[in-house]
RNA sequence: GGUGCGGUAGCUCAGUCGGUAGAGCAAAGGACUGAAAAUCCUUGUGUCGGCGGUUCGAUCCCGCCCCACACCA
């Protein structure tokens, strides 16, 4: 018998998870882990929409501000981050609260992923490099010499994923496809979802709207300062994304203005769709 | 007022030597195992500005009208 439970709160960007996480946690007096892949880095703030500084003295939270945007963070860290967090909290509470967008991050954190060897930094720079230089047609028949049982399985379309699976055969010669079991491991905690769900027209209203009240908080300033970072993998991120091209002298800052608001609703639209596989209890 | 160039999908435009049309973007749907706020896949009928004329047949040619832009007065 599971005597301590994790309530996950999910849901697209601007549905209000946030603040409802608060509300419950305070309800159960216990905390928060947060399951979101951008507001865990310290140096982005205005832009992913973090709670706010009260709303995180009020509540501790668990994945906020962890990290930096130079430490290499990935579904892997986030399962071992997570997983801690949750021992910690269940020290003193039976019931803990997960609030996040992340889909597989929470996926990681419910059942676990496959347990893949590292790949050498090396090989990964030197394919990523490859592949900037030679394109998508080096890549397919990359893979389907050295990993043609994924060749014939894969996204061919898809160049992220086509990179990892020769990485990682190139780094432990064996094929991803040996490694993804898709095995489920079974925590030794409950698990209820609450997914959030508001009507279209109204969910991308309010994304509007906070990227307008961003701009007023000072998101550019946020960005200018970031600029010199830009190539990181956290700052492959909706918003900064756009004002980096507007800093850069590409496009206009209203324009970059209204792609930051049309990525965040394609943005929402795919956590929606993720979430629709894990619909409320 | 005159001349020129246009009016085709929600937007920007292509095209049909006359046989009722297609790209990009938007939008919608979907996938997702160490980049996941990432990456990728699928979906294109619209009085082809309006009314007439020529024609077996007009979005295309001709006439008139309306609208937009540019230049000349």
């Amino acid at each position: 018998m599971k005597n301590k439970t994790c309530i996950i709160i999910s849901g697209p960007t601007a549905s209000g998870k946030t603040s409802y996480g608060i509300e419950l946690a305070q309800k159960y007096n216990t905390q928060i882990i947060s399951a979101d892949s951008r507001q865990c880095f310290k140096e982005l703030n205005i832009g992913v929409a973090k709670p706010t500084t009260e709303q995180l003295n009020s509540i501790h939270h668990y994945f906020i501000n962890s990290h930096s945007i130079h430490d290499e963070v990935n579904v892997k860290v986030f399962e071992e981050y997570s997983l801690g967090a949750i021992n910690e909290i269940f020290k003193s509470n039976d019931v803990a609260i997960m609030v996040g967008g992340t889909g597989l991050y929470i996926k990681a954190f419910c059942e676990g992923i496959d347990e893949v060897p590292t790949v050498s930094e090396s090989i990964r720079k030197e394919i990523n490099k490859a592949y900037q230089q030679l394109g998508l047609e080096w890549l397919l028949q990359e893979i389907k010499k050295e990993d043609p049982r994924y060749f014939s399985s894969g996204e061919k379309e898809n160049p992220q994923r086509m990179l990892r699976a020769l990485e990682v055969k190139l780094s432990t010669g064996e094929s991803i496809l040996n490694f993804q079991s898709g095995k489920k491991t079974e925590r030794d905690f409950n698990i209820e979802n609450i997914n959030l769900e508001i009507p279209r027209d109204e969910l991308y209203k309010r994304i509007n709207h906070r990227v307008d009240v961003m701009m007023q908080h000072g998101f550019l300033q946020e960005a200018e300062s970031l600029f010199a970072y830009r190539h990181l993998n956290a700052l492959q991120t909706v918003g900064y994304k756009e004002l980096f091209e507007y800093l850069d002298g590409k496009i206009s800052l209203d324009s970059a203005i209204e792609l930051i608001k049309q990525n965040t609703r394609h943005y929402a639209k795919r956590q929606i769709t993720w979430f629709k596989r894990t619909p409320n209890p």
